[in-house]
DNA sequence: AATCTAATTCGATAATTATCGAATTAGATT
DNA sequence: AATCTAATTCGATAATTATCGAATTAGATT
């Protein structure tokens, strides 16, 4: 997931951080110069540079005693071309995206009950909606022709239709002329 | 303050809000269907939605029984603009900055037991300086000659010089020829 | 080498907030 | 009118994090 994207967010989400980075785009301050301006402990504010730091925002370069941190033009520049652009948004949800059409189609064919209002004519639709019905089968488990309608009666009526196209798209398997089925890892 | 900022920052501060923004940068989802992508609860869907709505990002439209949300795709351009701009920044440090020059001067030109290096020769360095050591008088309270310049002492061994400068300003006024002295309020 | 000074790290605490379940609300649908 | 459904609100809890003080560290300065 876009972890950087939501620590960038993160980075800026508090007042203290947003006036720092305000402060730092007029010039370089120390520390203890920022603590003064903000009313606060060190410490706070080496905690607050160091969430700064971590995405890149501002930098630190040692002087005599003092630790001067300043602000990362270029890497602000970059950001701010980038920053809330479609590409970005699009990474957050590569771990969720995966099955969005399925799922749409699925909620759209299904009643609350689960069971289908009908079975899908569209080639695409129809395999949404196979890959749904074959997760009621347990994985390397055998089903006699009998159980397997049993299960998809409450999908359809139409076991016949349901059982043909599931084999037929590759989602179930037969064993021989009259054996058992078994549903197929993806 | 720039409250508007920090929230629009906090608003995108979240993992499963960036997913609920990418979500709907592809379709309008309704809260059901969101929770169900992302694995949460409705309540707390409805939470980040609510989060998302007060910046302005997204907006709801009732349907039947469903609340579909949608993305403010105008809100989303224009933040894009502003944001990460100096203009957002300088504003964050509005309640802030006020005396920033006057403590960058003072730091300048003060060694670490609060004694003055030398007296500034530049007006507004002077001036800055000058506001400064006005502040080791209270306000109200008189003070003879002699007592000024023991005060004036940790500051510079050139009492009448900053004795001089502090009324030519008006920082501090004199009673008559040869009376009291004191701060006056600002 | 010993000392000073600012910064950082660490541990503890207070404040914020994400998450959930239960109760309520608002709007269709019967 | 009664019922149903999804959404929201509310209260409680767990998780996160801002803040501080104390201890430690790192780098000059004496």
């Amino acid at each position: 997931m876009s972890d950087e994207l939501v620590s960038f967010y993160k980075a800026l989400a508090d007042a203290n951080r947003l006036k720092i980075v305000g402060l730092l785009a007029g010039r370089a301050y120390s520390v203890e110069e920022l603590a003064a301006l903000l009313k606060l402990k060190p410490s706070t504010v080496s905690h607050h540079l160091a969430k700064l730091t971590q995405v890149g925002l501002v930098s630190a370069r040692t002087e005599s005693y003092y630790n001067v941190y300043r602000l990362e033009e270029k890497a602000l520049e970059e950001k701010t071309r980038h920053l809330l652009s479609r590409e970005d948004f699009t990474t957050a949800i590569e771990d969720v995206d995966l099955d969005t059409y399925d799922r749409k189609v699925i909620t759209d064919y299904s009643r609350k009950d689960g069971s289908l209002k009908t079975i899908p004519a569209q080639r695409k639709k129809l395999e949404a909606v196979l890959r749904h019905v074959v997760k009621a089968f347990e994985p390397g488990k055998r089903y006699s022709e009998k159980q397997v309608n049993k299960i998809l009666s409450g999908f359809h009526e139409d076991t016949a239709s349901l059982r043909r196209e599931l084999v037929g798209y590759g989602l179930m398997k037969r064993e021989g002329g009259g054996g058992d089925y078994w549903r197929v890892e993806s």
